[in-house]
DNA sequence: AATAAAATAAACCGAATGGTCTTTTTTGTT
DNA sequence: AACAAAAAAGACCATTCGGTTTATTTTATT
């Protein structure tokens, strides 16, 4: 059962994770959290002992969310190729329509955190060796089953795919345009198409 | 002639940059720059009106040095294929020995800035646009002379010649390892080798 | 050397920061 | 309905924030 704590708990965490992916964990003050949740210190200080790990339970909510949109995405297709060109579409306008408000909350929190906040670049490390392996694991599949050329790098062709994705995002983002992104994934989609094949 | 102020100006943007670049914008504080500096509140507000003019003209100097080191780099090849592999050449390692303390940042104020710091942003926004616009120029350069095929799109190549950069940077950052981007480095100077020349 | 101007020191300001603590309210159990 | 336990309210805290102001020192000009 849920008891109330776990709901509010909860709660707190959803709401303000848009908070924290779009100004970012230093420029997130607890009177922001206090006043998208409704609550008191009292309320957010009884559920949570510190900024610290609101910050950090944000960042898993967020990333789990980006996590199970993708799997789900990906489980629905059959084939190796159909399975990365249902990741480059899930990339889709997402500068302009992420998951969650303020774009990736990977990237976001690497260049944030990767300096000065140990605990949180900590959790986005995993994220990364997460999203990077499952690309991976996806391409080498496809050269298991000869759908891939046999000589194709997996993992060098995961980090290039998800690096075009990373940057794309950051220059469309910044340029507020969707297309520099989507253009990008388009010429990954050809290179796919074009290279990968057997 | 330079007048004190103009010195005290310059050592204030110069000591402040690695401060700005490594904690960002909003983690730096005031009393940071007065340590670096060695000033206090009066040396530095007679010189600068507030912590934003700061930071915008660190971004500047900062973003400058990172442009002119391209520049002297790129201008001492010939042939568009040895510029962008002098290009390729500069960000070599640059995730654990960046140019300024903190790693690229370009990177790191347009993630910070794109939301909530729109005089960041704008900078940003203009760096951006004039690296890609140098990339492309040198491969449309390289198709004029009939070094490159004439059927590439010098934008969406220097587009994707930069997000692979910028994407691995922030990954090699994260993960504490250089060769993500050398890696990416690599691969990219065999597909110009191998795509680009006629 | 005297003086005017430029530059810096240092005290001061109100507002906001993250966090604590005690009191009150809400909840589930009997 | 009574009561114990859990949860939330809200006053309170020291510290730091960016910024202002006035006094002092350093610099350049004569």
């Amino acid at each position: 059962m849920f008891t109330k704590s776990d709901i509010t708990r909860q709660s707190i965490i959803e709401k303000s994770a848009p908070i924290f992916n779009t100004k970012g964990y230093n420029a997130t003050s607890m009177s922001d959290i206090l006043q998208v949740t409704g609550l008191t210190k009292g309320g957010v200080y009884g559920n949570f002992s510190s900024k610290d790990e609101i910050a950090v339970e944000v960042f898993e909510y967020s990333i789990g969310k980006l996590k199970d949109a993708l799997r789900f995405k990906v489980k629905k297709e059959n084939t190796a190729k159909n399975k990365l060109f249902a990741i480059l579409s899930f990339y889709r306008n997402y500068s302009i329509k992420p998951l969650t408000e303020g774009g990736c909350p990977l990237l976001n929190t690497a260049i944030e955190a990767d300096d000065n906040l140990p605990f949180l670049k900590m959790k986005a490390q995993k994220a990364l060796d997460e999203l990077l392996g499952s690309l991976e694991y996806i391409i080498q599949k496809g050269i298991q089953t000869n759908e891939f050329k046999a000589d194709l790098d997996a993992k060098k062709e995961a980090t290039l795919i998800f690096s075009v994705i990373q940057g794309g995002l950051m220059m469309s983002k910044l340029s507020d345009d969707p297309k520099i992104l989507n253009n990008l994934l388009e010429g990954l989609k050809n290179s796919i198409e074009s290279q990968y094949l057997n």
